[in-house]
DNA sequence: AACACCTCCAACCGCAGTAAT
DNA sequence: GATTACTGCGGTTGGAGGTGT
């Protein structure tokens, strides 16, 4: 109800819009105001339709449009209010002095969401994506049971995970079985049974043997928040604070050592009392833990904990992806996401 | 240089909500 | 209350320009 007939149907012009019609347009709205804008474009002398007009005006010609590239700061505040509001792009723009909501939408769909999908992160629910928790169980288990998926078992999947990911997991896997070999003793079997989720055996074997128990205490984490969803139905519209639950029971998220470091997507600037002021403090908080909850968590490094000078004895893998320097240096917050501290030894390379 | 492919963004389309009659 | 006109919104498309081969 209420359509109004297309344009080319009554011989209307549609397509870019030249100069001349803009400032025929502009002319008309300076004198006359907007508004009326099905009989606007007859009155100013336009063969374009009303729709066409409207869209012309608020997206392209209104005095007090912001053109140009997005700061990072409108970014990050982007990022918070699409956690919040998802697509509500006309009150995302509202919040964002000069931008229009074509103009979010597009930077959203062109260059944000993919991002955050680099980041492993779902765009949509702004959590860990399920096919990399699924990884996960595929890795968890396999830990335990490593006859049952070597490393060349994961090439099969190579097409539905981040290859880098692959790569990294299978050198991770690859070492772990050579581990296990290695220390098969009953003590250490022992150990590794009853010790998997006890902080103190996590850090303390951690720094004895850098590879093994990273990708555990990665495993583990993908795999509690595969639990919770597969035991919690509703839990994908209430997430809870699993990192917080995994902090407190394994105490392995310790910023003082460096070992598990929280990431600061610049969640938490100023841009919050925005995000507080349009949901309640825990829909606000849920936003902040969900983007914490990166998936490549242990085996990430902050630059603190990763300062990787030429002839260091570690190789610190970014993840470039063939993306330009610009987005490089504006990618605040997949900065330290794609950064991995491999231990010196692991061929991430070589599974293929 | 030519072609294919990719990215980005302005513009279009259709639907829904609301005001006017 | 029903119908019509108008506006706003979100999803999608198409083409220009850029990049790679």
């Amino acid at each position: 109800m209420g359509n109004p007939p297309c344009c080319d149907k009554n011989g209307l012009k549609k397509g870019p819009w030249t100069a001349e019609e803009d400032q025929k347009l502009i002319d008309y709205i300076q004198k006359h105001g907007h508004g009326r804008w099905r009989t606007l474009p007859k009155n100013a002398g336009l063969k374009r339709c009303g729709k066409s007009c409207r869209l012309r005006w608020t997206n392209y010609l209104r005095p007090d449009i912001k053109r140009g590239k997005f700061s990072i700061e409108e970014e990050e505040t982007i990022i918070q209010l699409h956690s919040v509001l998802g697509n509500k792009w006309s009150v995302i723009a509202a919040r964002l002095p000069g931008r229009t909501d074509n103009e979010i939408k597009n930077y959203w769909n062109t260059r944000i969401k993919k991002k955050l999908l680099r980041m492993g992160i779902d765009p949509v629910t702004h959590s860990p994506r399920l096919d990399l928790l699924e990884l996960s169980s595929l890795l968890s288990s396999s830990l335990y049971n490593s006859s049952q998926l070597n490393p060349s078992g994961l090439h099969g999947i190579g097409s539905i995970f981040n290859p880098n990911f692959l790569n990294l997991a299978t050198a991770l896997l690859s070492s772990q079985n050579k581990n296990l070999e290695i220390s098969n003793t009953p003590e250490n079997v022992q150990q590794n049974q009853t010790g998997n989720f006890q902080c103190q055996n996590q850090y303390e074997s951690y720094q004895g043997n850098q590879v093994q128990n990273p990708i555990q205490a990665c495993t583990q984490l993908l795999q509690a928040n595969l639990n919770h969803v597969s035991t919690n139905p509703t839990s994908l519209n209430t997430p809870p604070n699993l990192w917080q639950e995994y902090d407190r029971e394994n105490i392995i998220v310790s910023n003082s050592k460096g070992f598990f470091p929280m990431q600061n997507y610049g969640y938490h600037d100023s841009n919050q009392s925005i995000i507080n002021s349009l949901a309640d403090q825990n829909q606000a908080c849920f936003s902040e833990n969900i983007i914490n909850m990166s998936p490549f968590g242990s085996l990430l490094s902050t630059p603190s904990s990763s300062s990787t000078p030429l002839n260091s004895s570690s190789t610190t893998y970014v993840n470039n992806n063939g993306r330009n320097t610009e987005d490089i240096e504006r990618d605040s917050y997949c900065r330290n996401t794609l950064m991995f501290d491999v231990p010196n030894g692991l061929n991430v390379n070589g599974c293929a």
